[in-house]
DNA sequence: CTAATTTACTTAACACTGTTAAATTAACGT
DNA sequence: ACGTTAATTTAACAGTGTTAAGTAAATTAG
């Protein structure tokens, strides 16, 4: 009756689908809403078995969410080939808004669910640059149109300009998807006219 | 054994000691690690009691809700008395993070979980202004300075600039609220200097 | 080539969850 | 006194995350 795997990779593999199939269920139905048994079912093994490859449920969203950090990052570098500079700091605000609207749920896990106390290093493995990669990048970007003094005069420190501009985003983007339907419509493109 | 009540309104003071002490559980420790059991044992009641007042646990969160509208609602309508517009609007803006950041559980409760499908009308038993008094107000004054010409002349639509206002106020606290503790400690009073 | 160990997995169980059906028990109108 | 109604409870269902204990195959050791 039970499917025999081994050899060295196959561990690997096995983990892979594991994520993935979790992945699917929890971006479809909100992670509450998904049980162990059930993302287990899906990939049919027991749910005993999700338990040898992730510590608990949490580990294993917090899995998922380093992946998704990891594919943000991504998109990010590649809009960091753009030559002008505020025209990259506008892409960069306009691809983590697609990122963010067009997976909500993902979102929604990534940057809206507080995990377990502090979420740092204690179960995220990746090195300090997978969620910072994306913010790193944003800031870098406004560190040198900041010296290159294309901001206001009056604002005074570049990471503090990166972490509102960040702000700004996050906060249209989130309230889009915990408010979306309502008497509420327009803000598309507002995103555009935020600063500068 | 059991406790026997009756009269008219003393169900309404039952109703009211079950959302008293549905809120401090929630806020204290987040909705989904709150069991309906340990809410109806805080008042020595059954759990089943609990849904004679409430149709589940989520019309309980809901009216929860509700009267958190209503408090930040009533908040920011002592802030309408100031006189002067521009003053008036970052006082709001004020309030509500000071709201948001002293309370960040009731926030979260309100504006960063997604209800049922959408939030709107079905369990929400409140007129039209709940959520939206703070809001209305808002708009009204934005309006008010808006027409009064307070605004840069490339802002052309006074709704869109107080959503952005709001956005831009809820992506601070959202953000200080979820990755509040991480590689970052300024912003206190960024939100002073986000417009205008 | 059998015997012991390790590895991959499963079944069974614990203590809990939200929720409902079926009592129980008291007060009220007759 | 009697039945009705309302408030509350106990018992139960189906499901959850998680763990302990078992099972069977592959690998290693003798």
């Amino acid at each position: 009756m039970p499917p025999r795997v081994k050899s060295a990779e196959d561990r690997d593999k096995l983990r892979a689908r594991i994520l993935d199939a979790a992945r699917t269920l929890f971006v479809g139905r909100g992670i509450e809403a998904v049980s162990m048994r059930e993302i287990a079912k899906q990939i049919n093994y027991s749910s005993t078995t999700l338990y040898h490859h992730f510590a608990d449920k949490e580990a294993l969203l917090q899995a998922v969410c380093d992946e998704d950090f990891l594919q943000l990052a991504n998109g990010m570098r590649e809009i960091m080939q753009i030559p002008d500079l505020i025209a990259r700091i506008r892409a960069l605000g306009n691809g983590y808004a697609m990122f963010a609207l067009q997976n909500p749920n993902h979102y929604r896990l990534m940057f809206m669910t507080p995990r377990t106390p502090c979420n740092v290093d204690i179960t995220r493995i990746q090195q300090g640059n997978v969620e910072q990669d994306a913010y790193a990048q944003l800031k870098r970007v406004v560190t040198d149109a900041f010296e290159a003094g294309l901001f206001r005069s009056e604002l005074t420190s570049a990471e503090l300009i990166a972490q509102t501009l960040w702000a700004s985003i996050h906060g249209v983007c989130s309230l889009e998807i915990t408010l979306g339907q309502d008497a509420w419509v327009q803000w598309s493109s507002i995103q555009s006219r935020l600063e500068l």
